[in-house]
DNA sequence: TATTCGCACTTGTAAATACAAGTAAAAAAT
DNA sequence: ATTTTTTACTTGTATTTACAAGTGCGAATA
């Protein structure tokens, strides 16, 4: 089966995308023009149009009638609470990743509180956890599952410093539409502790989500544990 | 100033999604195919399809290849973290109100880490303290400042059981577009220990939000502490 | 000088057309 | 009867064309 092309406004989309995550279109900058871009990239403009609906539909950009399509940069508006990974929430700080367990199938019962398919049940699942710094502060720890169908190679890709969700998108087609999620403020257990480097009694934010992505039934869940003493979420809605 | 006429695709959109709302479409439903939604409102498909992307995004339907569109119901309710106040956020439980400082008009310097403008801060702010209950149960302490402009009779209405996002969306035609949003867990200081009833280093949430609304400039801030023992805060994202 | 007008640009909406590709059921072959 | 092939649908991608409408700037006008 060999994998399918990404369609002409999927590969413009992801340049563009490109563009402003390495500050190439700063916010507040104009994009090229629609036919600018049909030109540069040899398509037409419904083609080009539709890309840019997708950069607009993820926040990185909006249009004006009559003057163009405005970069608002890096959509901090979709910081960790509202869609986006971890990795695109942080921002240009210095963001590394230990790979506690690595990305391993075995079997689940429950996700964290949400209910699971009888499918999924019965193929695995993928585990990872995963403990982030930030300027070399430990901030998160996450846990990760996502149903062991047809994510060939996955297992054995690096996760140190990338984006789950790049992964996801790119190399599987995969984009998070939305979801759902629980947030509580725990104290710190023996094993966050450890990782976090704290006291017992810290407290701790912790979110059970449940991811939803654009494949029809197929959704993955974490768990990720906060220590928001240095670092706080910042989320737009 | 005449308003000019929705769209086409617009119109059809709305059209659809009336009828997934009110469950003419139930899901699992197939839509008619697209060459059919054509014929009967006379409009071609790309005009349909755009209907159709909108729904999508939305979420009230997902498109299968070779298949159809198929409904996927309501999405469900946006919890408080995502857009609405605290009261829509709840559901069907009890919810009761408790106004610890009765709306008052006050100086302000900064706002819970937002930056304010001089104008904002030249007329000083509305403050509002309340505590809210689900089922008898404190969950929520709110501190509440909103720039002390053109609000007339503000300050003596009551709120006592009322949104106060309703009462400025029906009385005073402010809509909340969006924000943003801090989130942090902390330990519970004195005040936040008698109103919640728990112990010294007992976790809460915190989130520190900034409102914008529609009316240009327009912005208001609010801290709120939860107490996530007995209710954890859900949202979709 | 200040204002108005027009022009050249931008994005927004909409149609008509073509072909690719996935799905499911009918039709044909085994 | 079972399997395979065909066929008639569905949505997905892409081009071409046309006009509407908002923006900003420069030239013409008062």
């Amino acid at each position: 089966m060999a994998l399918k092309e990404a369609p002409q406004y999927r590969k413009l989309y992801e340049k563009l995308r490109k563009l402003i995550e390495n500050g190439t279109y700063a916010r507040g900058d104009l994009l090229p023009s629609e036919n600018e871009l049909c030109a540069a990239h040899h398509l037409t403009r419904p083609t080009v149009r539709k890309a840019l609906d997708m950069l607009v539909n993820d926040r990185f950009i909006i249009r004006h009638q009559g003057k163009g399509s405005i970069v608002q940069g890096q959509p901090k508006g979709i910081g960790i609470l509202s869609l986006s990974g971890t990795t695109s929430a942080i921002g240009q700080d210095k963001l590394t990743t230990h790979i506690i367990v690595k990305p391993n199938i075995r079997s689940w019962e429950q996700a964290f509180g949400y209910e699971i398919s009888e499918q999924d049940k019965s193929l695995g699942c993928i585990h990872i956890e995963r403990l982030r710094l930030i300027n070399d502060i430990p901030v998160f720890y996450d846990i990760t599952l996502i149903p062991n169908l047809n994510l060939t190679r996955f297992t054995s890709r690096s996760f140190e410093n990338k984006s789950l969700f790049e992964i996801l998108r790119k190399h599987y087609q995969i984009q998070v539409k939305g979801g759902e999620q629980k947030i509580l403020a725990i104290k710190a257990d023996e094993r966050i502790q450890e990782h976090f480097r704290v006291k017992r009694n810290h407290p701790i934010l912790r979110l059970d989500r449940k991811m939803e992505t654009n494949r029809a039934g197929f959704s993955f869940y974490s768990q990720i544990y906060c220590n928001t003493m240095d670092y706080s979420l910042i989320g737009r809605f």
